[in-house]
DNA sequence: CTGCGTTATTCATAAATATGAATAACGATA
DNA sequence: TATCGTTATTCATATTTATGAATAACGCAG
């Protein structure tokens, strides 16, 4: 019989104030409205439905020490979203540890 | 205004095959039923359903290269629940990798 | 062979989440 | 002022998950 596949898995966020603020699933949101410049557009293609992105971008923006996302109702094209310097940063140090995360698991994983 | 308490979480758990084997709880579960010698028991001890963790027990002793515990029925005291050495060492394993965690985890909350 | 408390199993219901529909509000543009 | 597609919000309904009740099976001890 080949040895069973075993390994370390696991997941990140940041919490603030004791509350969810930033996974992967929200980061790859605010990735979707930089590349989208639009908070239905990015919920679609991820799959999400937009109330659920709405809501989950609203708790960012409210826990956040600045919003993440301008949204904007209106106007040409009726709308947008945009990714704030803030935004951007945040999105940077979640990859960076998320990075030294999946090295961590491998390392783990080695153990086994 | 005090500056919000920024930090990075997370969950390991173990897999095989592609499905998950132990986790945080598993484990909680697991150390009880060392302690009490019944799953029943064990269960409630932790808020936990009889058939929840019964069937999670189920999975990990199917996971496992070997059963993690051995239950019997009837007998004296109506049954029991015993830890195995495998059941010991994947406790053991998780409790260190665990610990590792904690640190990884405070480490990168620093650069936030 | 009866009693005991556990393991083993099913089932209906409760509770929590997710989903989609529907619609108002908005503001630049033509 | 009418149009457009987005943001903003509510609500009813599906879907999933969790919970408790109920009961059979088991095997040692008395």
């Amino acid at each position: 019989m080949a040895k069973k596949k075993i390994v370390v898995e696991g997941r990140l966020w940041i919490e603030i104030e004791g509350r969810n603020f930033l996974g992967a699933g929200r980061i790859e949101l605010l990735e979707k409205i930089e590349n989208l410049g639009s908070l239905r557009k990015a919920a679609i293609s991820m799959g999400l439905s937009y109330q659920k992105a709405y809501y989950a971008l609203r708790s960012m923006n409210d826990l956040a020490p600045a919003p993440l996302v301008e949204l904007r109702q209106g106007g040409k094209g009726g709308g947008c979203a945009i990714l704030t310097e803030t935004g951007r940063e945040f999105v940077l140090k979640y990859k960076k540890i998320s990075q030294a995360f999946v090295i961590f698991l491998t390392k783990q994983s080695t153990v086994l």
